[in-house]
DNA sequence: TTGTACGCGTTATCAC
DNA sequence: GTGATAACGCGTACAA
């Protein structure tokens, strides 16, 4: 019926002639203890299966050793790697990690952020979602001394949290200058949508380089709409309707740029002798599909990393140090392949 | 410093003029409330900001209300699709999800299952490493009242939980079947280790349809290793020295049967003329490669809603009914691409 | 260096 | 239907 197996500290009192607090001390790495007792006590604890009780410890302390992670969902590549990364790392330092999908529902994302608070995490790293504008939800959060961490999706206004960011700027620019190099004068781009800053910023690096290059971009060969298969058929029906056809397109995602190669597949367009194609994040069927589709990488190992780094960092300081902005980039780089 | 906008159920009580025991059982709907008591507790609370806290709770009623997975990794497609849903309905049911890979390591997978135990979650939902052969370490979950719930790669000897399976004997029969109907007399085999619940039934099935079919395998070219790219490359070039060279393969994964495209495209061996190729549980890319994989679907959606459905059902019982071996068995389906 | 005693927030068990 | 109170297991002032 009850877990008679569990041992406490009070049993490893009792069989050691010891009481509960140098017990607690020893298994704290607390110095004030005698080695030799430590010693005694660290035996008796794994000879007897002794296992601390972490939620009666997390009661007592207010920590919980558990990490919070909402991320829009784990099925795209990029997440699953920067998740990987970050649980590994965190596991090593005896933490948890409680992975929560938003599904990109803001209102699930609020959901969460609740659900979590209330799990008595001792920090939360998030990846927003799509339609995160605004960022109440996580106030309470950090007013209550727990740090957010955001990675890859950040706020697009000033909010008083930790970001480990990919250089988007750099990445749009990159492509943008990649297509141009290679003749391009005719540009289509489909972006997500411009409330996100991943999006906000691969397009600022884009409209960068076509000025620098004098090549202007067309109204109708230009989309903002959420980045899906579906979506970027629409589009591209669109972009081909008049005589009149790009000769290079942006997508800022790989899935879009696969919708593109498929697209031209229909349409006998021959890529990239016809048209170029350039996509983002360097997802694996981007490497599969023929022809192979140039992108841009994103490093998401260093980015967990990075993540793990920042929030190891303030977990560690004296807690409720003034909460301060700080923005992490890390590096993106052109990957050509066939499609430009 | 502290968290003073901690509420408790004390301090619900203090402003309400009641005992902590009443708000406790309001908010737990306990029967024993009148409906109006209830409800001038519920506003409060909402009203205060309210929010239990997890960790007393579990340390007093001895649950947590936190679910355990153990999975090799989350960026395997057919994973990170099952984990999805588990965790959408877990969530539904006010469960939290602590997400762990072993990464295909059986030390790992051991550790995992003691953090859990140490976490005090209330169940564990598994998919094994490809190396576990004993299930010792998940014995003392059981016998302290913590339901494991297998999936997808299951124990292979009798272990007394419940598990829930694809179909592999099925979808190996099917692809035999499917290599022979289109001809194929001179058939080799890449498999996982047989150690791994999986390629132990996939073969099964495979060979069942070889025989029925009267058709036999050459050992030349059969395989049974970890299922990485390197290792296909391997295994086919060594399938390919000879002059009689096989017609159709079966890999066991999809990754495998991706190589085998590569590997035909090197050699200029035409797909699906000369060589038929199938491969195992429609990774989306094998969607996306030229030619298209015929491969087998394994409908990771309802592999996710059994897990949690058996799961669900455990814990709703009066605890530490006898522990059962249940296997549930979820079906595949032949999809027929190009490949073959 | 070690022991004593109390509190963390909730729920279970009694009483009434 | 509601209240008083003792656990749950651990950490930490404070005392020794």
């Amino acid at each position: 019926m009850k877990k008679q197996n569990d041992k406490t500290i009070l049993d490893l009192a009792r069989t050691l002639q010891l009481s509960p607090a140098t017990i607690s001390r020893a298994l704290n790495n607390n110095p004030n203890v005698k080695a030799k007792t430590r010693e005694r006590i660290l035996e008796a604890a794994s000879e007897l299966g002794y296992r601390k009780n972490t939620l009666a410890s997390g009661l007592r302390s207010n920590k919980s050793n558990t990490i919070g992670l909402i991320v829009p969902r784990i099925s795209m590549f990029f997440h699953a790697v920067v998740i990987t990364e970050i649980q590994n790392l965190l596991h090593q330092q005896g933490y948890n990690l409680i992975i929560c999908q938003s599904n990109d529902s803001l209102q699930l994302e609020k959901e969460l952020a609740d659900t979590l608070y209330a799990s008595r995490v001792d920090a939360v790293i998030v990846a927003c979602t799509l339609h995160t504008t605004e960022y109440t939800h996580f106030d309470k959060l950090l007013h209550n001394g727990i740090p957010v961490v955001f990675y890859d999706r950040v706020p697009i206004v000033p909010y008083e949290a930790t970001m480990v960011k990919g250089d988007d700027e750099k990445g749009g620019y990159l492509a943008g200058k990649h297509l141009i190099e290679n003749g391009c004068t005719r540009i289509g781009y489909i972006s997500g949508p411009l409330t996100c800053s991943l999006y906000k910023e691969r397009t600022a690096g884009f409209l960068r380089a076509l000025e620098e290059q004098g090549v202007s971009l067309n109204p109708k060969w230009t989309f903002y709409q959420e980045l899906t298969y579906d979506n970027a058929m629409h589009a591209l029906n669109s972009m081909f309707t008049s005589d009149r056809t790009p000769d290079g397109i942006f997508t800022a995602n790989d899935l879009s740029a696969i919708a593109t190669i498929d697209f031209t597949r229909q349409k006998n367009i021959l890529v990239p002798e016809q048209l170029k194609v350039i996509g983002y994040s360097n997802d694996p069927r981007s490497a599969i599909i023929t022809p192979s589709i140039t992108t841009i990488e994103q490093f998401p190992v260093k980015v967990g990393q990075q993540v793990v780094e920042k929030l190891l960092h303030i977990l560690q300081q004296p807690r409720q140090t003034a909460i301060e902005t700080e923005i992490v980039v890390t590096p993106v780089e052109l990957i050509k392949r066939t499609s430009a």
